[in-house]
DNA sequence: GCCGTTTTCGGCCCGACTGTTTTCAGTCG
């Protein structure tokens, strides 16, 4: 049983026990058990058995409970609860505006457990007519259902972020606007985020809020008080997500962005550090109990400070032992780090634009070197190169390189086939400057062969990294079943960097494979996988994603200058 | 159900907003 399916479970008991009417902080514990697991970089079946109650948030009973799962693929405690629970409530349960009490009151007053059967009680009028309800509520469910249908689950970072700054700089035209940020997930660099959430400075808090919510784009307005306001923006064709919008005092800006940045694991932790002090930490300021005083509110790093600890990058306020630092780190990796290219396709295969504009925008970008990487024989969708056509193309390259006097490089994005050898022969892998191996097709196989396919391409002294490792694609593509344990100890041995493949429906490795890369010793190359000029821009999802991992400047193969990346690559091959 | 430089029992975040309420409950983040 996997990590993420342990996890599903563990939450799925938490959402069964809220409707049941469970205390909430024992609900919560199962919560954090389910968070847990999910942030463990490896597989929790490996794990010795007599050491789980060492996991955080897990005691005992939790331990049992993951142990049973182990064993069993069961858990005996899930099984009665689904008994008693009605499947479709967890459903009704997704619908925003509805939780477990409206839950509990549909299911117990009017006996519905479905969405089916809810909608036709919205419209015969019953749900209106609930204690505590009204039309307003019942039309509110109705709506919040047809967003559930039309947007499922979360949304990726590539696409959130993007839609957060063209809000941010709609806002600041504002009259009175001084300032405003993106705080919440999207500012931790999350790969996927529930919603966007913007903090405000403003000397008209109402008029602003309600200039918000009739910025373009805005779809439907969820609330609109004095200080703080929701409304859903239109996102991509066919999906929406929620914004939420804060006005905050000029004093309180500080105090606000930690406060909505999260993570709420963080900010427990911290509100608990500044206890101790006698201080409260809240989204106003951190203030002395007894006396009312403010001791900071102004700045992040005011508050942090005051409580003795340093600043802390937000990719990193996921509890996770950051608050124990005795120092911010100065080299985590940032977009300016990065120097060059490695992974970047051109209309030889199938990139969008040629060798040329390819050049042109890596230059662009400041960088002092770009490999082209198109992709091999057997990508036959893709258009990949034969021998000999991958030959003549690397002529032109070179040449392009010579007449722009910048450091082009020929590559190749080489396919690992199922089998685990490596498309082209090496004779004509020597011919290049640096070769990405990347899997594409996933044959149904076990774990033990897909690692030991990965593990077979990395022991290639031609391959330099191993391109998108897992294959998964957010939200449409789960991650191939790997023992990332052993293939970051091969990589790491051998000399083949991970990728984090920076386009936005991928981010593989993801920030919980990176963390488990640098704790192997393994070396890590940012890559836009660019198929067009304006592919490169995708970098800064791969940089977060190893900020998130605490990941080191100086463990970025593509922030070395050419010079120490060719090295790299002859050590392989000298090996 | 977990956790402990305040503790093995008693906390565990709490304020904004909405709707259905005449003083508050539910939801959300």
């Amino acid at each position: 049983m996997t990590n993420a399916e342990l996890s599903r479970i563990f939450n799925e008991v938490a959402d069964m026990l809220e409707i049941e009417g469970t205390d909430f902080f024992r609900v919560n514990a199962y919560r954090r058990v389910a968070r847990t697991i999910d942030d463990l970089p490896s597989e929790i079946a490996d794990h010795p058995r007599d050491r789980l109650e060492e996991l955080p948030n897990v005691g005992k009973s939790q331990a049992a409970k993951i142990h049973e799962l182990l064993e069993t693929g069961r858990l005996e405690q899930r099984e009665k609860l689904a008994r008693e629970v009605p499947e479709g409530l967890l459903r009704i349960l997704e619908i925003p505006g509805t939780g477990p009490k409206r839950v509990r009151q549909l299911w117990k007053e009017l006996d519905i457990t479905s969405i089916e059967s809810l909608k036709s009680a919205i419209e015969d009028g019953s749900v209106a007519e609930l204690k505590g309800l009204g039309k307003k509520t019942a039309d509110k469910m109705l709506e919040g259902i047809a967003f559930l249908e039309r947007s499922s689950g979360r949304t990726r970072l590539s696409q959130a972020w993007p839609l957060a700054e063209t809000l941010c700089a709609a806002i600041r035209k504002l009259p009175g606007v001084k300032r405003v940020e993106a705080a919440g997930s999207l500012r931790r660099g999350r790969e996927t985020v529930h919603d966007v959430d913007l903090i405000c400075v403003a000397d008209n808090p109402p008029k602003i809020v309600e200039a918000f919510t009739k910025l373009s784009g805005a779809s439907k307005v969820i609330a609109a008080g004095d200080t703080k306001g929701s409304a859903l923006f239109a996102i991509g064709e066919d999906r929406e997500i929620q914004v939420d919008l804060r006005v905050v005092e000029k004093d309180a800006f500080g105090a606000a962005l930690l406060y909505f940045t999260g993570s709420k694991e963080h900010n427990v932790r911290l509100r608990g550090m500044a206890q101790k002090r006698g201080w409260t930490l809240n989204e106003y300021a951190l203030t002395e109990e007894e006396t009312g005083r403010v001791v900071a509110s102004k700045t992040e790093e005011d508050i942090y400070k005051a409580i003795g600890v340093p600043w802390i990058p937000p990719e990193l306020r996921e509890d996770r032992g950051e608050l124990e630092w005795t120092e911010t780190p100065t080299d985590l990796i940032t977009v300016e780090d990065i120097r060059g290219e490695l992974h970047a396709h051109t209309t030889a295969s199938d990139g969008r634009h040629s060798i040329e504009q390819m050049l042109e925008a890596a230059k662009k970008r400041g960088y002092s070197y770009l490999c082209i990487t198109d992709h091999s024989t057997s990508s036959v969708i893709a258009n990949g190169l034969t021998p000999e056509r991958m030959a003549e193309h690397a002529a032109a390259v070179r040449a392009a390189g010579k007449r722009a006097k910048f450091d082009l490089w020929m590559g190749s994005e080489v396919d690992i086939l199922p089998d685990g050898s490596i498309d082209y022969d090496d004779e004509t892998l020597a011919t290049l400057d640096w070769v990405i191996a990347s899997a594409h097709v996933w044959p149904q196989a076990s774990l033990e062969h897909n690692t030991e396919r990965i593990i077979r391409a990395m022991r290639n002294p031609y391959v330099n990294a191993i391109g998108h490792p897992t294959g998964r694609l957010l939200g449409r593509r789960e991650e191939a079943a790997l023992d990332m344990d052993a293939i970051c100890r091969v990589a790491a041995e051998t000399g083949t960097a991970l990728e984090i493949n920076a386009t936005g429906h991928r981010l593989d490795l993801s920030d919980r494979h990176t963390r488990l890369a640098r704790e192997r010793g393994c070396k890590i190359v940012i890559n836009c996988d660019a198929h067009s000029i304006d592919g490169f821009e995708q970098m800064r999802y791969g940089v977060v994603t190893g900020r998130r991992a605490g990941l080191r400047k100086d463990e970025v193969v593509n922030t070395w200058p050419a010079k120490r990346v060719r090295e790299f690559v002859a050590a392989k091959r000298e090996r």
